[in-house]
DNA sequence: CATTTACATTAAAACAATTCTAAACTGTTG
DNA sequence: CAACAGTTTAGAATTGTTTTAATGTAAATG
């Protein structure tokens, strides 16, 4: 089937016009069997290194922003370093190793759904999320 | 009672001498009655604005992060903007009002316990913590 | 089809949070 | 007091991100 189309679709959707560099953007967020965690810094050196394209980081610090406007992608926020995406835009928990920094989604089936009792008078819920932080057993955890 | 040497024992025990710079900060963030969330910019505000005080900020954040590896003071991750410290070092959940950036604690009564039914293999679990976004309910959530 | 217009890409500059550096300072110890 | 270890500081450097402004591209207009 034409991915080209969706990607074309998702970046209207997103009010951008499908330009080269960001149907290359596409392919390597849409593509993927699998959903994934990265950094806009990971994602340059993808671009760069097995794609061996050039892209500016002004477009993809754009198209990364439009998409999660859109909500096309989802930002997670582990630490102030920098900004994690994930192409899972589902509502859902995460891992997050400390030994080795990586975000691993924590599938529904591994946690019982959490529930508020109790919430801000005048405010509404957006999102709910858990952040396990786990570490080696034997490791010093700073 | 005297305050000042139970700031100098944090300080010893975070491997810092106790100087009256440190002092200071330790006043502001540990004399008060109600724990409370801070930014390193907030801190260096209050510093300059209400005590009239310079402490530099290398200062700040060398105590801040001495503090923190301690376990005197957690660092919660909102968004990637800026660290939010805490003086509650309890594992607890926040809620994170979007309209304000407030971020508020969630107390134990007014949520489940949360239960992980699968863990990642060779880890052990650090923490879990619940960041709860709300926001005012007729607003646009960009 | 030529012209106008809107939108894109880019390199580089600006920015904000944080960390690092190196020099001056302070307090303790021999 | 002299030597030393640790401290403070201003400012520089670094990092992630956003903005700018010049140039390019391509859809829309007539
Ligand atoms: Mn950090
Ligand atoms: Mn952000
Ligand atoms: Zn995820
Ligand atoms: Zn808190």
């Amino acid at each position: 089937m034409n991915n080209i189309s969706i990607y074309t679709e998702k970046l209207r959707e997103s009010g951008l016009r499908p330009t080269r560099q960001r149907l290359k953007i596409c392919e390597l967020l849409f593509s993927p069997e699998k959903t994934f965690h990265f950094t806009i810094n990971d994602l340059t050196k993808i671009i760069e290194d097995k794609l061996s394209e050039k892209i500016s980081l002004a477009t993809i610090y754009n198209t990364i922003h439009a998409f999660k406007k859109k909500g096309y992608l989802k930002e997670i926020s582990i630490n102030s370093d920098k900004s994690y995406f994930d192409t899972n835009v589902t509502e859902h928990h995460h891992f997050f190793d400390e030994d080795t920094n990586e975000l691993i989604d924590c599938s529904n089936d591994d946690i019982d759904s959490v529930n508020i009792k109790k919430n801000i008078t005048g405010k509404k819920i957006k999102s709910i999320e858990v952040l396990i932080k786990v570490a080696s057993d034997n490791q010093n955890q700073n």
